[in-house]
DNA sequence: AGCTATTGATAACC
DNA sequence: TGGTTATCAATAGCT
């Protein structure tokens, strides 16, 4: 292929060989590029020369990272690293663990339970009248806490009430003085003792303890 | 380059398409194979075919790894780090599901519901009492199983216990005729009907339905 | 899987 | 490197 035939040996001259190396370079490229299209194949290429320089060529329709999957399915053959090994490793432990919590989630809503024998049903109902007897309690919990919460702000209800009624009664007292011709500079405010006023009482009992 | 110009173009006889392939492809890795020998390069070729099969090439200085070392280096693209991020990502996803999953076993079974509010509870407890009542109702289904098969087996005992009965009248009979001086050649085998001899009955009765 | 006319690749040279 | 061309190699179409 070429003016004269040539042995398939490492050609000597290094002039010659990176020509050599720069033309068929180009050819095999060409080449995987024709495949690809004619055959419908996934190609890559990897080239370095000895100098140390990198050449690649990849089909479009995909990735050097997809073809080396293929390439370790097909071949079985381990490309990556153990620590590739250890995440692939984890993924399956903690899919294992998935799966047997998915299924212990089901037996606990009473799904999947065809195939379970007494002890097994045993075990499901206990665990659920447990955690049934901790739900309600937990409930029961709140409602007290509610009721508490509701007593103090009945109680609170009532000071304020008596709060409001001193209030008023101290107002009537100022008018009366007022309407009595006892007249001084000032205005109601400052008649009324500031403790009578009404504070603030604090809002949302409910978050209390 | 062969009886005709071909358009590089895929082609679409599957027939023709392999075999291009196949003659292509050892025309591709005989240029691998003389690349790497005449100018002392290194090379890795890998080709799927579009029915899925591979071929490799792989210079014989090195392996693949070796090359995909290299690729690393030189073109400083991170192939298996790539990989890595992903298996890493799948890990994360699914330890999340796992963790969601985790709380949602506890909360069934009565761990960790400090911080729930009403609403969460409630929807616990009617999750529960379902699986419950379903549980139940599974158990429920096999006692009855089981008291139906002892039902049939007290009866096949009645049964069995009128067959013996009965045996045991009709060698009274016998002895009593052998005692008479009714003599004949023959057992007792003989002289009792062959219905009245125990069939054997079918055990495991619980496996029944 | 083989054959061979024909195209394609390339060694040597510039 | 890039271009030219004589020559060899690969292969398309056929069997």
């Amino acid at each position: 292929m070429g003016r004269g035939k040539i042995e398939i040996k490492r050609i000597e001259n290094p002039s010659n060989r990176h020509v050599t190396y720069s033309k068929r370079r180009t050819g095999i490229m060409k080449k995987a590029r024709e495949i690809t299209v004619l055959c419908d194949a996934q190609v890559s290429l990897i080239l370095f020369a000895s100098s140390g320089k990198m050449h690649e060529y990849c089909s479009p329709s995909t990735t050097l990272i997809n073809i080396l999957e293929k390439y370790h399915k097909a071949s079985g053959k381990r490309l990556w690293d153990a620590k590739h090994e250890n995440l692939s490793n984890e993924i399956d432990r903690i899919k294992k663990e998935n799966d047997s919590m998915q299924i212990e989630l089901r037996h606990l809503k009473g799904e999947d339970i065809q195939s379970l024998q007494h002890r097994d049903l045993m075990a499901l109902e206990e665990a659920l009248e447990i955690g049934l007897a901790s739900i309600r309690a937990k409930q029961m919990d709140l409602l007290d806490m509610t009721s508490r919460n509701w007593k103090i702000l009945k109680e609170e209800n009532k000071e304020l009430q008596i709060i409001l009624h001193r209030q008023e009664l101290a107002m009537e007292n100022a008018r009366d003085q007022i309407d009595n011709g006892y007249q001084r500079a000032g205005d109601y405010n400052e008649q009324v003792p500031f403790g009578f006023w009404v504070q603030p009482i604090q809002p949302n009992s409910q978050k209390r303890m």
